[in-house]
DNA sequence: GTGTAAATGAAATTCAATATCAATTATACC
DNA sequence: GGTATAATTGATATTGAATTTCATTTACAC
């Protein structure tokens, strides 16, 4: 099958990385959210499981589980970074609200012609891209006419 | 005149923002370049002409010029704010080597369009946006076949 | 089971970003 | 031009996330 945790453990085996308790736990929490999480903030979700788990481990598992082609770090441009897992999402494009920080996830399928465009010009091969608008959101426009 | 100079001069004056020689310098330093600079890089090309300077003159002139909308910051993912000024430039995107690191300007207007659509369609006002493509350059590919 | 190499968790380190504060300097007003 | 005062400067300290270190624990190949 195709599941997450076996993605996960085929890639451990495939990179003699060892499966862990703690790791699997890490990972399980992680695809349990919807969120853009920090390493801290996953962290602190992680430790209601496990009172004594260390704040490195969690931050070493995001780093493998994003080798792993199961997350990947996003930047909302306030010098932390978060992320967000790949199960049951496509890939998306952020609207950022630089007034009250919320972010939208967006599709915009045309994006691929872009990157496939510039790839071709200059001979690069893409293997991801980000794309973020910045500006005011419809609620804080609102409230600051 | 629309010189850089005086676009800076106006939005000082307009917010109460006094002019100083050591901001002076940093700007005129800035803009001739044509690297994204991080701070303490721009920092120590300023030193070469003031050795006293302090870095966080620097840093706190660099963001007055993005206030001044006369630069911006890059990210390149790597944790470090870079900066490039907007003189003589267009606005561009960038593609990004995960390989090497360097980096490619491009042009593509076609993003524009895509941003009023998005943001038409989720009622957000943009202000400007990010676009960085992720891959191997031509250069890295020849290498590594 | 046993040996060994990887994983863990606590703590320390790194480094950019940012804040603090006394001394200095630019500007508005006289 | 002189003066008051509020912003700027530069040295330094602080913050906070990212990353490293290392002794102990654990997974797993044999």
């Amino acid at each position: 099958m195709d599941s997450p945790n076996n993605v996960f453990t085929q890639y451990l085996k495939a990179n003699g990385i060892r499966q862990s308790t703690q790791r699997d736990s890490i990972l399980e929490v992680f695809l349990g959210t919807e969120k853009h999480l920090s390493a801290i903030e996953l962290y602190n979700l992680v430790r209601r499981r496990h009172p004594n788990i260390g704040y490195a481990t969690v931050y070493r598992a995001v780093k493998v589980i994003c080798n792993a082609g199961l997350a990947e770090e996003v930047d909302f441009g306030d010098g932390v970074a978060r992320f967000e897992h790949k199960y049951g999402h496509e890939h998306h494009d952020h609207l950022i609200c630089t007034k009250c920080g919320k972010f939208i996830e967006v599709r915009q399928p045309n994006i691929e012609k872009l990157q496939e465009d510039l790839a071709k010009e200059y001979r690069f091969i893409p293997t991801r891209h980000k794309f973020q608008i910045f500006g005011i959101c419809k609620n804080c426009k609102k409230y600051s006419p």
